[in-house]
DNA sequence: CGGAATGTTGATTATATTCAACTGTTGTGG
DNA sequence: CCACAACAGTTGAATATAATCAACATTCCG
């Protein structure tokens, strides 16, 4: 749980300045852009279970994660909801509804206690006006947020559930990690994760279940092990 | 059909000129800068059923729609497709691979006899470089598409394809069109709207018979005429 | 310990796909 | 102009897939 000592207004700097300071996209700025930045944004602590934003509310800026984790979801009826991403530490979203002064397209909810550092748009668009290697950098970003959402719509376009999951567990385990019995841990709950994977937690159960019968993996509460990588991938089509 | 006359060189760089200058994209940078990207973009014909670019091939560019009509579409196992946007006339696509040199991330075909221009990146990135307003256009031209790729998504985690299927008609209607019995035209082919809806043909042909028993639309070859509008936006949910 | 949240499992049901047959439309070459 | 092939669309029946419902098991925490 977060410890909520004395409201400490320079260790509140000392955090936003690390995280601006670290902010990939920022990267090519300088030194005194990035203070200039930091000097307009501003702290949020979120408890777990607790919402950053709401679908269709105003978007306080580029938010950046300086500690936890937030799941990005779309809901839908009857209180259910399609994850679309979780964000960890160091990194950012909401730029383009943030960058188009839009609402929120999604619901971001904290999973852990999680610490957020807002951007509001308008320095930002100052430094844009006059720095164009940041420009350009931002721009590299969305790219990449606009192709990540494309694999994503991808995944889903995936005839069924066991697909989505095995091609899911192989990009967990990462490309590095070749090797079987490498083991990888989910990062939020079953039902979390299910949503993720757009089925319910169910299903998700099911899944699993097979896939532990045919020996392609092993499945210890969030930890799965990857026993047959290969056999995994092929299911993954 | 095409009509390709003999290979009229000044024909094409005029049309070239003529679709640069209109990029919305561009309209922020000078005549000279929009005459210098066109000088390096190329024109490129496209019979109906052929394709521009396909998953995995490189991207030749940023392309613009002269005339005709595309589908960008994600392939699927058995020949099948799940199609994210039709292109037509003024529009762009391509842009975040192209800038990025990625890989081309989805299927480009022509529904119908079709001209493209192709923009390299390089001139881009040369005018990115120096015109920070043209940047500054550029992310907001980004930032569009990820909102639009991610309100697709929306759409296809609402439950079930009616409901696509009615908000899909409402968003075709148009905002303006507020009264009934306003027509619409499918922007292509039944079967090709059902994949852009993420069902097969003979479902789509099927929630189009129950939304004409229900009295909510009339069905004559492409041409849907929306009689319950309202009905229609209650169904889209 | 006790209660809430999370996960599992089986039975049933909803939704859309697949398969197959048939109809209609369109464009092509004899 | 007609015959015909290729494509597009419709319809019904059988089937696959995952959702829903309901009951129970497990884990996590205060």
């Amino acid at each position: 749980m977060l410890v909520e000592t004395t409201n400490n207004f320079a260790r509140h700097v000392r955090i936003v300045e690390g995280v601006v300071e670290n902010m990939p996209m920022l990267q090519d700025a300088t030194r005194s852009q990035r203070s200039q930045v930091a000097a307009h944004a501003r702290l949020r602590t979120l408890r777990r279970g607790t919402t950053a934003c709401r679908l269709g509310e105003p978007m306080p800026g580029i938010l950046v994660v300086a500690f936890g984790l937030l799941k990005l979801a779309l809901p839908r009826p009857e209180g259910e909801e399609r994850v679309l991403r979780f964000v960890g530490a160091n990194e950012t979203f909401g730029e383009a509804p943030a960058l188009l002064d839009r609402p929120t397209p999604f619901d971001a909810a904290a999973l852990s206690d999680s610490m957020l550092v807002v951007i509001p748009r308008a320095p930002v668009l100052r430094l844009l006006e006059h720095h164009p290697v940041v420009a350009q950098k931002l721009i590299a970003h969305l790219a990449e947020d606009y192709l990540s959402l494309l694999s994503e719509l991808q995944a889903l376009a995936q005839r069924n559930g066991v697909q989505r999951l095995a091609s899911y567990l192989v990009s967990l385990a990462g490309p590095q990690r070749a090797a079987n019995g490498c083991q990888v841990r989910l990062p939020a709950s079953k039902t979390t994760v299910a949503a993720r994977l757009g089925v319910q937690k169910e299903t998700l159960s099911r899944m699993l279940r097979g896939l532990s019968e045919r020996g392609c993996i092993r499945v210890e509460g969030r930890v799965i092990t990857i026993l047959d990588r290969t056999r995994l991938s092929g299911l993954a089509a």
